[in-house]
DNA sequence: ATGAAAGCGCTAACAA
DNA sequence: TTGTTAGCGCTTTCAT
């Protein structure tokens, strides 16, 4: 079939490609994954993954994919990072710029992150983001959540759980990071919509530290004494027991978004009624399969954001085992 | 590699094949998938279907899934029936059985329905069962949903809307179907273990059919006013207007098993507040993916059942296309 | 009964 | 710059 090389004169170029669409004709992709085992391919994997539970389950998924796609030769070097340094990304990409085909990474929103997107894509290693998208770059594909569906479905839960009327307290991680803002967003716009018995008493910042998040929990309650629901974002511990302390569990509702070993604990307990999870584990799954049809088959423009939806999780749906990987793929 | 012609001696064999495992061989897929293009593999579909709403999604799914495995060069034969009668479903068997390699099917759960699985099962024809199982049979696979886990979410969901209290009305549709049973197995199962505060008022069948589930209701709700929430399995709109005539709509919660064009109406308007969706599309979907798997590499014990999730749906995270799919997959 | 070879659709390396 | 061929891993057919 068409093989790009040399100048076939554009005009019959865009023939003969013409007549090929036409007569309906689509390369097998199945002959091109056999053909391309000789490559053996490499997909590096950058995470900001330290310290933080939520990505146990994607890094998961990333393993069970790579067992999955065995049959393609593919493989993956992994490499993972504690919080959000701009430098030290950039060096981890540069030490895997040599050695690898194609870059999947939770990229920090910086335009010097960008700036090396767009020379490695040069250079011919196409990059994917995975949860965390980045501006102005030539990255190929994101593989995220719909965080903003995320907020507005915390709140439609919400009103039913609160049949339409509540104080709600939004306890939030670093709005510095794009998709807190976009959470609050879409439960600000759900809201707005739907539920004018909602009042937003406070928005503040749990940081992800149970300490941070129990002072200003017990401060608010102290404060605002009418606050019956919490949705919240991260620091559920410390939260939680700012609350019991102050005596309220049975009178607030608390709504989380994802889950984590600790959320899944404190749903048995009964503080937290429900998680609108992003399903991780899927996410680092799906990542892979990604970097797998770009590196075989390569991703058009129309295929450039690939959207995980969102799940409602209560006791009963729930995994045991504090994950989200299905029984089976 | 191995390729069970002639007697190799039983014990040889063994061998050979301890051997290839612990060496880690795994026959690559994609040079099978690829070598199997030359069969024109056809993959029969027999489904209990027609006048049912549930399966739209589903057959979507089906043919989603048949345009993605072109690259296998298999094609689909699509039958559809209307009820469950066991006769019309044996002469579509008969109809196909001599040109398809494998079939899926709405499996009615009757024995002569098994013995035809088990002689197309002998003459090579493999055979999954596609949301409704059967049993005593050779089927080789059955792709569905997890009924009794629906039911399980279905009572926690009312549990924390009603906060513990309340006295459940189910509507479910013919108890003849091994699946409805199962569905309120679960809700009452879990009421058990988490809910006392729960009453069941009454369980009735509402046939799947508008008016009966109308003067039912209307006689129900006469009898025993009391009742404040509804578990419902079908007729949907029979119901509510029987509830919204007798003016309790404000006083009554409802919550749907699947979601169809009619329960996300009502959705909209706010009379029922949740459902719980099977995912009709993902099971024909993933029903074809099996297929496919069947007919190329195999299917083997470990993977007789195929369970697709549930998943909570509220006006926030429903499509408005009323239906399950994805953007992508 | 068994080993050799062709071919599934594609890519890449090799000649011409 | 082009056409040809070998080979990815497997199944099946064809000689032996």
């Amino acid at each position: 079939m068409l093989n790009n090389r040399g100048r076939v004169s554009s005009e019959t170029e865009e023939k003969v490609r013409k007549m090929a669409a036409e007569l309906g004709y689509k390369p097998n992709s199945l002959g091109k994954a056999l053909a391309s085992r000789k490559k053996h391919y490499i997909i590096g994997v950058i995470l900001c993954s330290e310290g933080n539970e939520f990505y146990n389950d994607m890094i998961r998924g990333i393993e069970q994919a790579e067992q999955d796609n065995t049959d393609y030769g593919i493989n993956v070097l992994f490499r993972t990072m504690k919080g959000y340094d701009v430098d030290h990304q950039l060096r981890l990409m540069n030490e895997l710029e040599g050695r690898i085909n194609c870059l999947l990474i939770t990229a920090i929103n910086h335009h010097k992150i960008a700036q090396k997107i767009n020379s490695l894509t040069e250079s011919g290693i196409g990059v994917l983001t995975l949860n965390t998208d980045i501006e102005n770059s030539k990255r190929v594909c994101h593989i995220g959540a719909n965080v903003i569906e995320s907020g507005r479905i915390a709140c439609g839960l919400l009103g039913l759980l609160m049949r339409g009327k509540a104080q709600v307290a939004i306890a939030t991680n670093s709005l510095k990071l794009l998709e807190h803002h976009q959470r609050i967003e879409g439960f600000l716009q759900a809201k707005e919509d739907k539920y004018p018995g909602f009042h937003i008493v406070e928005i503040f910042e749990a940081e992800d530290d149970d300490m941070i998040a129990y002072m200003r929990t017990k401060k608010l309650l102290a404060q605002k004494p009418g606050v019956d629901a919490f949705y919240i974002g991260g620091a559920a511990l410390g939260i939680c027991r700012a609350i019991e302390e102050a005596g309220c569990s049975d009178k607030i509702t608390i709504i989380s978004c994802d889950t984590n070993p600790t959320v899944v604990r404190l749903m048995n307990k009964g503080m937290i009624k429900a998680a609108i999870c992003q399903q991780p584990w899927h996410q680092g799954y799906k990542a892979i399969n990604m970097a797998v049809q770009y590196l075989v088959n390569g991703i058009s423009k129309s295929e450039e954001y690939c959207i995980i939806d969102n799940q409602i999780k209560i006791l009963e749906n729930i995994d045991t085992l504090f994950s989200d990987q299905p029984l089976r793929l």
